[in-house]
RNA sequence: GGCCCUAUCGUCUAACGGUUAGGACAUCGGGUUUUCAAUCCGGUAAUCAGGGUUCGAUUCCCUGUAGGGUCACCA
């Protein structure tokens, strides 16, 4: 970076989140992503995505625009990135080649970078000889005492300046250490040209002047090797937030696609808000310290502190991330509330007053189609069909019944087609169920009648969604 | 196996070394709503074990146990 940059990006909070790009992105990945861009946003800093593409045999066509689209969908914007640019273009690494080189070039004049002389074989077995004798494998042990010219087509390793312990701060756990097998002669540059990660994402950070680096846990353990580059490059490495793991649904394993993590945007297909998905992560592993747990991104933005990420793996609980979900729905405006459900709704019962029935009875949007499979809102569109056992009321008659049906019927007729409301049908019900002293044997055969389920929305508000001629009409067929 | 991280209700979590260990989800029980749903009120439920340090440990230290991570020409 030049001398400019530096004085300006001098208190700048720089933050990145760098997927490669292997396939969906699921719950984990988002999370990073997400705390990353909280602390940028909160600090008026800059957020980076950054795609870690050095791996060709793994990388899955079309996964950086699914990682845009999973981002998009959430909200989660960037300042710098692939379909972007910005002043440290590209955000691909793929495309950043002679850089990497020519930081390796430094260690190599620094005579801190060999190429590894062995093959892929050699290294193979040194490895499984290491494993079988229950030893760590490192391949320091084995470097070679002369080292040849790099050419280029053998992998280039570093050579690590001094064999010793490391600790260091970290953001979220306070002080972490590990002992002197953590570093090793790792590959800097792959035979086939690519750095590896533990290279290319150091140099990046560096040019990208990433200021707070936040990663999974998993990190850990290769971090001095981290450290011991900045050291050969004299460079001062940024600050560490390392973020506890979350859990697959059995509560034991690290979440990993293998044990069924779901691609975020199946949460999207599911209905569920993008608030309420980031409310729900921002939560997983972190918490505002008072009592509140339901959160507006920007409201997020404000309390957002990595000081309160805690130490411990998570599980995911789907249970609540449904409530957190239905809390955003209550907070929709009529307008969003309409739109959603209708999307959702067949086109003859797109109808306002079906709205607040809908609404109150899901979670998420999807719950719609679950209720519509169960039939739970067929009546509003078709006839429903009765059986006579379930129109009796516990321990009335079914001559009562009639007696009483037809009574209401008598009533309802008296309204006006045009007034047919649910507070006229409600005044009606209630005169009938005064004059027969009971109101269980009115309101449940009305209820059935008209919608033929024993649960339902109220039958008041069911009659005057259907009207006044398509209510009597059922209450006749019932009887 | 080495190194490292973690440990509070079923789940997510709170608690400057002093609290009747708090909240939320789930669950259970009531109240309202003449019915569902929604809502309100209430209950059950936790500091992994053992040693220290301390007047006093959920909290600090050690050991054990359990879980997780890592030891790639993957990120």
């Amino acid at each position: 970076m030049s001398e400019k940059e530096q004085v300006e990006n001098k208190n700048k909070v720089v933050t990145r989140f760098a997927p490669s790009p292997t396939g969906f992105m699921h719950v984990g990945g988002i999370r990073t992503a997400l705390y990353a861009w909280l602390w940028a946003k909160k600090n008026n800093g800059t957020f980076i995505l950054r795609i870690e593409d050095t791996d060709k045999e793994r990388e899955v066509r079309g996964s950086i625009e699914h990682i845009i689209e999973s981002l998009n969908w959430l909200g989660i914007n960037w300042h710098e990135g692939p379909n972007i640019g910005g002043p440290h273009a590209s955000y691909l690494q793929s495309e950043r080649l002679d850089l990497y080189k020519k930081y390796a070039q430094i260690l190599i004049n620094k005579g801190l970078a060999y190429p590894d002389p062995y093959t892929e074989e050699e290294v193979g077995v040194f490895r499984d000889t290491a494993e079988l004798a229950k030893k760590p494998f490192l391949y320091r042990e084995h470097r070679p005492e002369v080292f040849d010219k790099w050419d280029g087509a053998k992998p280039l390793r570093f050579k690590t300046p001094e064999i010793k312990s490391y600790k260091w701060n970290d953001l979220v756990y306070g002080n972490l250490s590990a002992g002197p097998e953590a570093l090793d002669d790792f590959i800097l540059i792959k035979s086939d040209g690519y750095p590896t990660y533990n290279f290319a994402h150091i140099v990046d950070d560096i040019e990208m002047c990433v200021t707070h680096v936040m990663r999974g846990q998993e990190f850990i353990s290769s971090t001095p090797k981290f450290l011991s580059i900045y050291e050969a490059l004299g460079i001062k490495p940024p600050f560490y937030a390392t973020l506890p793991p979350i859990m697959g649904s059995d509560g034991k394993k690290k979440l990993g696609k293998r044990d069924g993590a779901k691609d975020v945007l199946e949460y999207r297909n599911e209905g569920y808000l993008p608030e309420a998905m980031i409310n729900f992560l921002a939560l997983l592993g972190w918490n505002p310290g008072d009592e509140r747990e339901i959160f507006t991104v920007d409201e997020l933005i404000e309390a957002f502190d990595i000081s309160r990420i805690g130490h411990s793996g998570a599980q995911m609980n789907l249970e609540k991330l449904d409530w957190i979900n239905k809390e955003h729905i209550k907070k929709l405006s009529k307008e969003e509330l309409r739109n959603n459900i209708f999307k959702y709704l067949p086109d003859e019962i797109k109808i306002e007053k079906i709205i607040p029935i809908i609404s109150e009875r899901i979670s998420k949007w999807s719950d719609i189609t679950e209720m519509i499979k169960r039939g739970e809102l067929d009546f509003f569109y078709k006839e429903p069909i009765y059986s006579k056992e379930k129109l009796i009321y516990k321990d009335s008659t079914q001559e009562e019944i009639s007696n009483n049906i037809k009574n209401i019927i008598l009533k309802l007729d008296e309204i006006d087609e045009n007034s047919f409301s649910k507070e006229k049908v409600k005044e009606c019900l209630n005169l009938v169920s005064q004059e027969t002293g009971k109101s269980g044997a009115i309101l449940h055969p009305v209820r059935f009648a008209l919608s033929g389920l024993d649960r339902s929305p109220d039958p008041f508000i069911i009659a005057e969604i259907l009207g006044k001629n398509e209510t009597l009409l059922r209450l006749q067929k019932a009887l």
